[in-house]
DNA sequence: CGGATGTCAGTCGGACTGATATAA
DNA sequence: CTTATATCAGTCTGACTGACATCC
């Protein structure tokens, strides 16, 4: 069993992740997954960009067919931009690789320290709200 | 006195930060500062880039007087590279940043939040630890 | 000699600045 | 008309691959 694991494992881990991102390519994506559908601007000021370089990014995710864009029933100049379901697939493969890796680590604290990191979690998201909101 | 401090950081913030450093740039630096004097190729090992990329950007560094090369007096296709005084500014000065923007938030919180985190603190060095001895 | 270390040359992709089209 | 939003065009930096010099 334990070879069909491998064996399979090793078919799964190449099936999307082919795909060579950039760190910047990558934020985006998990910002779309978050967030939803979103304005190219919007995309500018969270990720640390200008706004060519997202137009640029965009269009080539969608050449990927990662994510599509969809005109703003609000605001004529506007575009939205929104995960498609492959789109979906490579963020949530992400974290699935991550929490893979991971896993076994955490097997190996102690109680107590397993308890300590759970306890500091909250507190980490709060530092992430508070700094957001400082800088808008 | 405010606005001494101010027009005093005014100045300071504009010091040594001008230069602008991409990211892999600033790990190398962080590395030196930790490690003291290492090979090209130890470095090539510990940020995820080749050789020639090391190089080459060992090179600039050392145009602009942040790091230096060595002859490794025990291996003569060895180079040492090691950080200048000037080098050892810019990662000071980073620190300093960081703890600057991370303190007023840190006021934010309650006696029991902070307790949270310097709780967790060690275990996430411990964490870091397992991660790189399973690397090698 | 064979293997390791670092460098040189050429190429590519991601991001930037500046200019432009379209809609509010 | 002015502002906001997105895109187009050209340039630059940083990283890669492949070839090469030098030393153990």
């Amino acid at each position: 069993m334990a070879a069909a694991v491998e064996r399979f494992n090793g078919y799964y881990i190449r099936l999307p992740s082919v795909r060579k991102l950039s760190f910047t390519t990558l934020s985006v994506l998990h910002t779309l997954a978050e967030r939803g559908p979103v304005r190219l601007g919007e995309l500018t000021a969270t990720e640390q960009v200008t706004q060519p370089a997202i137009t640029q990014m965009i269009t080539k995710l969608e050449a990927e067919g990662l994510v599509e864009r969809l005109p703003d029933p609000s605001d004529g100049r506007a575009v939205l931009v929104r995960l498609t379901a492959a789109g979906r697939t490579v963020v949530a493969d992400r974290r699935n690789d991550r929490v893979a890796r991971l896993s076994p680590l955490l097997d190996r604290l102690t109680t107590a320290e397993r308890a300590a990191l759970a306890a500091a979690l909250p507190v980490l998201e709060r530092l992430a709200a508070l700094a957001q909101s400082d800088e808008g």
